[in-house]
This record gives C-alpha cells, structure tokens and sequence, in this order.
DNA sequence: ATCAGTTTTTGCCTGTAAGACAAAAACCGG
DNA sequence: CCGGTTTTTGTCTTACAGGCAAAAACTGAT
C-alpha cells in the first residue's frame, strides 16, 4: 500500500513548502534501513560543514517552526530518497543530553524506517548505504541512534509483521530467510520460517512460481504478506486474558 | 535499589537548582502509574490557569534550556511526588503535531514511571490518583499519552520483569496477581502467574510466609523479584538463533 | 479434638508453538 | 535416465502456557 511496488527515481530536489521560518532547537533524525546485498544497510550522508565536517551523519535536520514530527520527517527524507519507497516509519526515540550537540542542547527525534529489498533509489551525491555492521565514524550520537534502530528492528521482526517493510512484494521463502538472517545477525533456517509465518498469517502463497535458478532445484512457491500495515503478534500477549472471557 | 522500601514523604518544594533561564518550546510529561486499592491508577495535576483551566493534566513541563530530557522530568517530577519512590522510568513517546498545544507548536517529550504499590507518596494539594480506567475530561492531548502509556505497560507485562516496579519488594502470589490484574485489565490465575514467572526465573522464594488472612486458609510465602532492573525474557526472542551457535 | 470453610500449593493433563531433522518432490544438465 | 540441487512436506522433540483437581495448611466454631 505503500507504494513499495515499482522501481524508484525521483529524490533530490529541495521541498518548497512546509518547513517555515527560522528552524528550532530540535532536529528530526531517521535510520532508514534496507536489505542490499544480503546486508543490513543503512542510509547516512556525508556532512559537508562543520560541526563534524566529513562525517557521516543520519539523514534529517532541523524542524520548522509549525510542523508536526512526522511531517517534518517524510519532509527532510524527501531530499534523500523518494519517500514513497518507505514501507514503514516509526518513531524511535528523542534524545536531549546537553553535550550531544556542539551548537548547544539541541534535541532529536530518531524515527527508524524501512526500505523494501527490491528497491533501489536514486540517492544524492552526497549520500550513501553502509552495512549497519560496519558503520564508518560518525558524527554527533548518531552511531547510538542506529544501533537503537538495530534493536527495535530485531525486536519487532519476532513479534510483528514488520517483513513486509523488507521485503518485496514477492518473494520465495529462502528469499525471505536471506532478509531476516540479515536484518537479525543469524542464520534463519526457511523451513521454520515458513512455518512460523504462515501459521501466524503473516504471509500467504501467491500460486506463482519461480524457475529454480541456474543449477536445477526444485521451482520455489512465490508468498507475499498478507497485509503490509503493522500488526503484532498476538501470540505474544503471554498472560492472555482467560479462556471463559 | 530506587528506594522503595519505605513510606515516604518528601514532596512539594521547589528545585532550586537546574532549569535555568527562559523556557525552551520544549515540555517533558510523566504517566506515573500506581496499583492502588486493586486500579491501576495514574497521577494527575489539576491546572490552575488556561489553557485549559481546572482540568486534569498530566504532570511535568517546560525544559529548562540546557538541561537534558531525563533529569528535566525527574525534576518535574519531583515537585510532585518522592522521586525515589520510582521503581522504573522509561521514555515513552514524542508528540508533536501543530495543534497538541494552544499556545504553537510545543513539543512533548513522555515518560512513563512506575511507583510500586506499597508505597504513598505524600502529594501536592493539586494533585492526586485517578483511576486509569475513569479518567476525568483531561487537558491538551494527555489523555492519549495516558492510553500509549497503559499500552505499554500492558505489553511490557508480557516479556519484561517490569513488575518488579508495580509490586513491593515483598508480595505473595495472590497479591501479585491482583497487580497483574489490574494492571493488565482481565483476571491471571494466580497458580499460572507463580509458574511462569518462577520458570522465567523472575521472581523467586524468600523463605518467608505471611499468616493467612481473617477468615484462615494456608499461609502464603513470600516472594520478591529477583532483580529490580528492566530485563526482557529471551524466550520471547522468536527466531532465534540456531542451536549451533 | 474434630469439623467445616478458606486459601495456598502441588501435580497432572492438554494444546500450541518453535525448532531440528529426514524424507519426498520437482527441477536442471548431461 | 541419472546425479546434483533446491524446495517442500512430514515427523519428532522440546518448551511453555493454561486449565483443573487434589493435597496441604491454616482459622474459627462446634
């Protein structure tokens, strides 16, 4: 629903509305993550100006005057990558230590975001992916921000449907076991996967097929998830409510 | 360890320290939830002044200019209850939309905080416990911060030790599933509630008993949680790493 | 002292879910 | 048709949650 389906190319261009007046004390930050060559990536820019010259840093930047968080957010994205591309976006945390900024007590609110595997988009110059297990020196708290970006991710792909964020909108299970052994840091093995999945409801069986790849093997059922909204897992309220009620 | 130990009383007074010069458009808010009388109950502070005159609002406000968002609530907080009376404090969420506040665009920052239920902390004459399942007509958009933070306590419940911070530091099985209860809204079986929680080694035999009540009965033992910091269980953690490493 | 009532504790049973493993199925190229 | 490869299905084990009933341990009254 996201409009994760087709390829993506629009991205630079400065937004022209929204963001009025001088900026704030508080910035909007995102780690935005996606699956690229079987490795958890994330996307950072490389800060042409002091503080931090030269480093890299989380997309974002100050908040406008008038604007809402999330508005604010997708507004900034906007200059990275084609927003559109986003399957999901959740806030993550705040964080307002003086001494985290140079400039003074600046706060920022991280959001986490996620970018479907099937997707490459169109990133500026001055912008990249890197493996979030190798990150390079970055500016600001913004290392901490990812990792706190990392958990949240991890905790969620046990309880919810957040797959669907990584995924394409098809795919074969060993397909899908090579997105979650990224995203989780351990191998995932897809019988179990698939398993666990569809008895939760999370995916479902296309019909369509895939021709085994260069080497023979049998062809590989295509799934899909069966919503791309997030849903937790119900599963997992343990001290449910009793049976009678 | 947070000084939950004994009845308090410190409270209403000033801080003199931190929170220097002119208030940032940035506000820090506190859900401090309670178990009292078997209800979940939360602490509320009736305004004096418009906005939103004579309604109950939840407690906190403005950040000083260099301070930093946890000791900002902490200081908040403690013009209104015995801020060692906190089991647990966690931030919960950031709400920022244009609108939330009459006054512009203000930024709230919420924590959530817990209070264990042996304890009455001595509060402010404008101040008092509502039950979180009755609140009265609230001011700005604190109800929903109310309900975000229930939410989370609810699920945290599940697979965190967090009711290490609801009861106190020593509670028979009945009692603690009255807490549970009330805090998760629905009935727990108190012969479940001792199996799971010993078998996720959360909470463990103190060696006491407490003599049964007026109408007899056999004697309860004592428990106590066998540690008073936020641990998540990691049974939770589906798709898990292989056996194998 | 014994008995009825009450509450806690223990034990047993069931259902569900996850994970490991092996066998079967379906395709490839030669 | 055969070996190699990959996916799919099926079986087994383990762990945990939850329901239920019996046993244990106490109180107060007869």
């Amino acid at each position: 629903m996201t409009g994760a389906e087709t390829g993506t190319q629009a991205a630079p261009r400065a937004d022209p509305a929204a963001h009025d007046g001088a900026p704030s004390g508080h910035e909007v930050l995102a780690v935005v993550f996606q699956i690229r060559c079987d490795r958890l990536s994330v996307l950072l820019w490389r800060r042409a100006r002091p503080p931090y010259e030269g480093r890299w840093v989380l997309p974002g930047g100050r908040l406008g005057r008038a604007e809402g968080l999330d508005s604010s957010i997708r507004r900034q994205l906007a200059q990275k990558v084609d927003v559109r591309d986003l399957a999901h976006l959740e806030q993550l945390e705040t964080r307002g230590d003086p001494g985290r900024h140079p400039q003074g007590r600046i706060l920022a609110t991280a959001y986490l975001g996620l970018v479907p595997a099937d997707i490459d988009p169109v990133v500026p110059e001055d912008t990249s992916w890197h493996p979030a297990g190798e990150l390079p020196e970055m500016g600001f708290d913004h290392a901490a921000i990812v990792h706190s970006g990392r958990r949240r991710l991890r905790a969620k792909l046990s309880y919810t449907n957040v797959g669907f964020a990584l995924a394409p909108p098809e795919f074969t299970v060993s397909q899908l076991s090579r997105y979650y052994r990224a995203a989780l840091g351990h191998d995932v093995a897809a019988t179990n996967l698939r398993r666990v999945l569809l008895r939760r409801g999370q995916i479902e069986e296309t019909g369509g097929f895939v021709p085994s790849g260069r080497s023979g093997g049998r062809p590989a059922a295509l799934f899909r998830f069966r919503t791309r909204r997030l849903e937790i897992t119900d599963a997992f309220a343990v001290l449910r409510p009793p049976a009678g009620g």
